[in-house]
DNA sequence: AGCACGCCGACT
DNA sequence: GTCGGCGTGCTC
């Protein structure tokens, strides 16, 4: 077994298979499937996984693995499994699927540096030689940037200079230098005597370390003893000290202290949906469980029982929530239950943090891992149990290349190993509520609020019938008194703008124009912060112009209420109200979110004001009143889940009010007061509101009832994008069932990003057998042309945003 | 994806 | 006659 075949870091259609490799004789046996190695491919070095050991290999002349990335395997069998699974549920590379499992801090750097070869600096071209200056070593890209690529490509070629190609890890274990003694007490009791007087610093540190043992940070060394760097450099050289360099975790909850909860006494109906559950994972079944409880129902108690059952049999669990309800509060429930026993993958930690909590996983340091979608592929080995809070949450899809969504992981790893998942919701995704009516999944519904708390009274307020009555502010007479009342109760208010769809854009009141992405089809988003308009999907940014580029009229002002609007508004109506604005302004920075979000929990405002980031998780109880500025702006949306999403999110929303003591109100303004979407939302009924989407999604034949898959081609020629999309809906008519309908080609809803024009196809079908295996022929086909770069074509096999 | 190789046009 | 443009094909 000293082949190894190896998929190699370089994301195209041809480099797509494995290639073998030799284990050189050193690194027999230690090298194993799942483990990153350097090789090298063509003239460069590349990082690879190793997928597999063999005798005997078709190709002849092979090379030598370089060396190992990892002393163990990063991926295990199943893992690597899983991944030949995804490469085809999301027609991606292998390559793609392998690096999706891991943190971004193990993909490779490449660098390309240039290195004078021994003793050949004098022959050098003198221009060469100062621009190296006194190095003998260069970056390529310094190289380029300096405009001296044809100057060091001759002496590349007249071997002066060598290229080396390095693959680094994108990230490195953190070190601390750490001190101790070598000596034992008595030898150090010696060693005072005969030490100068003046060595005051020295004989401080050695009686620190006749006093203390044990091995200490540098950094704590110097502060108890007051000694400097050069102090213990001269006892090291003396052979007294030892300094050594050890691995230490990045904790980003290093200044958080974690009460320990325990299990709460269940109500009747979490203790009938938790029986199944434990019975599922002690008897080691695959089962896939719907929890469908009303917001506040206690489904989160639910899952740390079901956790804690796990970790009884010594098993390990995977929990997933949405990337924006990983607040602290979530974080804590958790941590607060099991303790050092849990690790949290999100965005919000830095690329070095999720290295190092994937690392306590990987050393199997932590049973239960808390985390967003990616979170799926924690390298557990012993699972018992998957929960997928809030599954109907469209976070859960990765929307770029592979296209996966973590249901599917999740029930996917379930069944390899044999375990139960939980997918949890208030307003399950249609696909599933649908399956577990079909009893593929198995409901389990918790119906009441934890102790028995009323569900909120929603009122909807029809905005068109105050715009009649002369109101023109964006607040309801009805929401503005009760914001008043609750701001002279002391109590707290969460008020949603439901931003997507038009955000500020800007318009100019005389002729009309819209101000447009010059690259893209899409309006520009005004930003105050610089005064600056901003275009969403590229980098484009120009200044807010003063007069209309069109009929330079100065009635140009951006419209659309942005929450900075709504939040002067609030300050000009109620001055006295504190306010929190949670948006994409307020809360880039790492940990705002957070900061945030205490802030308000400690009552220092009166009122949250955000965009959909606040209806998820917040669990406060001095929240009494919900209100929704505009309930439609996402229902007009191009796509056929707008309802869904719509419910979802007014429901959600209205669920953050009256969770505890106090009883909850909440508002909805709306121009569409009759949308079964918004007045069902204001009963809570999901199972109306499913049956009619339902007939609706039947009649259209969409998901549930039909399968989609979408195509989509991008080119910076219009007729070629037209063509080929043209081209693509030909062949798959010709070749799906009578049963598959094609629709398109159409242009997308965003019909030109950066320049590139788009077009799309996309299938609804029943069963499809050969699909799969037409849209690679399809990708196949086009090969040359998207390697260049001129074509992009993109399939999703299960698109969760039509645009 | 890179990178080498190779085949044609415009320069010293 | 050579330099350098980019199309073509390969990487164990």
């Amino acid at each position: 077994m000293n082949i190894a075949a190896v998929i190699v870091d370089v994301p195209a259609k041809q480099t797509d298979r494995e290639f073998d490799y030799k284990i050189p004789d050193k690194w027999l046996g230690l090298i194993q499937p799942g483990m990153r190695v350097i090789v090298p491919f063509g003239p460069r070095m590349v990082q690879g996984f190793v997928t597999g050991l063999k005798d005997k290999s078709e190709f002849d002349k092979l090379r030598q693995i370089k060396e190992p990335m990892d002393l163990e395997p990063v991926l295990n069998s199943e893992l690597l499994q899983l991944g030949n699974w995804l490469t085809l549920k999301a027609m991606c590379f292998k390559i793609s699927a392998l690096q999706a499992m891991l943190p971004s801090a193990m993909k490779a750097k490449y660098e390309k540096v240039l290195k004078v070869t021994g003793d050949k600096k004098n022959l050098l071209d003198p221009e060469v030689q100062r621009f190296l200056a006194n190095h003998d070593s260069i970056s390529w890209k310094d190289v380029i940037n300096g405009g001296e690529t044809v100057r060091f490509q001759k002496e590349v070629q007249k071997g002066n200079v060598e290229v080396i190609y390095q693959v680094k890890n994108r990230m490195n274990k953190k070190k601390v230098k750490m001190v101790e003694t070598i000596l034992s007490v008595q030898e150090m009791k010696d060693m005072m005597s005969s030490l100068s007087a003046n060595a005051k610093k020295q004989q401080e540190v050695i009686q620190y370390f006749i006093e203390h043992q044990e091995k200490i940070q540098l950094k704590d060394l110097l502060e108890a003893t007051g000694a400097s760097n050069s102090t213990i450099k001269t006892l090291v050289d003396k052979k007294v000290l030892r300094e050594s360099d050890e691995e230490i975790y990045r904790n980003p909850y290093e200044n958080r202290t974690f009460e320990k909860s325990n299990p709460f006494t269940l109500t009747d109906e979490q203790a009938a949906a938790l029986s199944p559950i434990v019975a599922s994972v002690e008897k080691d079944e695959h089962d896939v469980f719907l929890l469908y409880g009303v917001t506040g129902s206690g489904k989160t108690e639910v899952y740390l029982q079901a956790i804690d059952a796990v970790l009884k049999k010594g098993a390990e669990a995977i929990m997933l929530v949405p990337e924006i309800s990983l607040t602290p509060q979530t974080v804590k429930r958790f941590k607060e239950r099991f303790g050092e026993q849990v690790a949290v993958m999100h965005s919000g930690l830095s690329v070095g943090e999720k290295y190092d909590e994937w690392r306590k996983i990987h050393r199997k340091e932590v049973k239960v891992v808390v985390g967003a979608r990616s979170a799926v592929f924690a390298p557990f080995e012993n699972l018992g149990l998957i929960i997928m809070d809030e599954e109907h949450e469209s976070s859960y899809k990765q929307e770029e290349n592979p296209r996966y969504h973590a249901r599917d992981v999740a029930i996917e790893r379930a069944k390899n190993h044999k375990c139960p998942v939980i997918l949890g919701s208030a307003t399950p995704a249609l696909e599933s509520f649908a399956r577990a009516q079909k009893g593929v999944y198995q409901l389990l519904p918790l119906t009441r609020r934890m102790n028995n708390h009323p569900m909120p009274s929603v009122e909807i307020v029809d905005m068109r019938e105050e715009l009649r009555g002369g109101n023109r502010s964006m607040f309801s007479e009805l929401l503005f008194e009760k914001l008043k009342v609750r701001i002279e109760r002391g109590e707290q208010t969460v008020l949603m703008l439901n931003k997507r769809g038009h955000s500020s854009f800007v318009m100019c009141r005389s002729c009309g124009v819209v101000l447009n992405c010059p690259n893209c089809d899409i309006s520009l988003t005004y930003h105050r912060m610089n005064h600056s308009l901003k275009c969403h999907y590229c980098a484009h940014e120009e200044k807010m112009p003063s007069i209309c580029p069109e009929c330079s009229s100065d009635h140009i002002r951006f419209f659309g209420t942005g929450t900075q609007k709504v939040e002067e508004e609030i300050t000009k109506l109620l001055p006295e109200a504190r306010v929190i604005r949670m948006d994409v302004d307020t809360t880039s920075k790492k940990g705002s979110h957070e900061r945030l979000l205490q802030a308000f929990g400690e009552g220092k405002a009166d009122i949250l004001l955000g965009t959909q980031m606040i209806a998820k998780g917040l669990d406060f109880p001095n929240i009494t009143l919900v209100g929704v500025l505009s309930a439609d702006t996402m229902l007009h949306l191009p796509d056929f889940r707008s309802s869904e999403k719509t419910f979802q999110l007014l429901t959600q929303v209205s669920g953050r009010a009256g969770r505890h003591e106090l009883e909850g109100e909440v508002v909805i303004q709306t121009y569409t007061p009759e949308h079964y979407s918004v007045e069902l939302s204001s009963y809570q009924d999901y199972d109306s509101f499913y049956e009619r989407e339902m007939f609706i999604r039947r009649q259209n034949h969409y998901p549930p009832y039909f399968y989609m898959a979408m195509v989509t081609v991008s080119h910076e020629d219009l007729m070629k994008t037209v063509a080929t999309t043209e081209k693509i809906t030909q062949f798959l008519g010709a070749r799906l069932s009578k049963g598959a309908i094609i629709l398109g080609p159409v242009a997308s809803p965003i019909s030109r990003i950066n320049n590139r024009y788009r077009y799309q196809c996309l299938i609804k079908y029943k069963r499809e057998p050969e699909l799969q295996s037409l849209m690679r022929s399809i990708l196949e086909h086009y090969q040359q042309e998207t390697a260049q770069q001129k074509l992009q074509i993109n399939i999703d096999l299960n698109p969760q945003i039509m645009m």
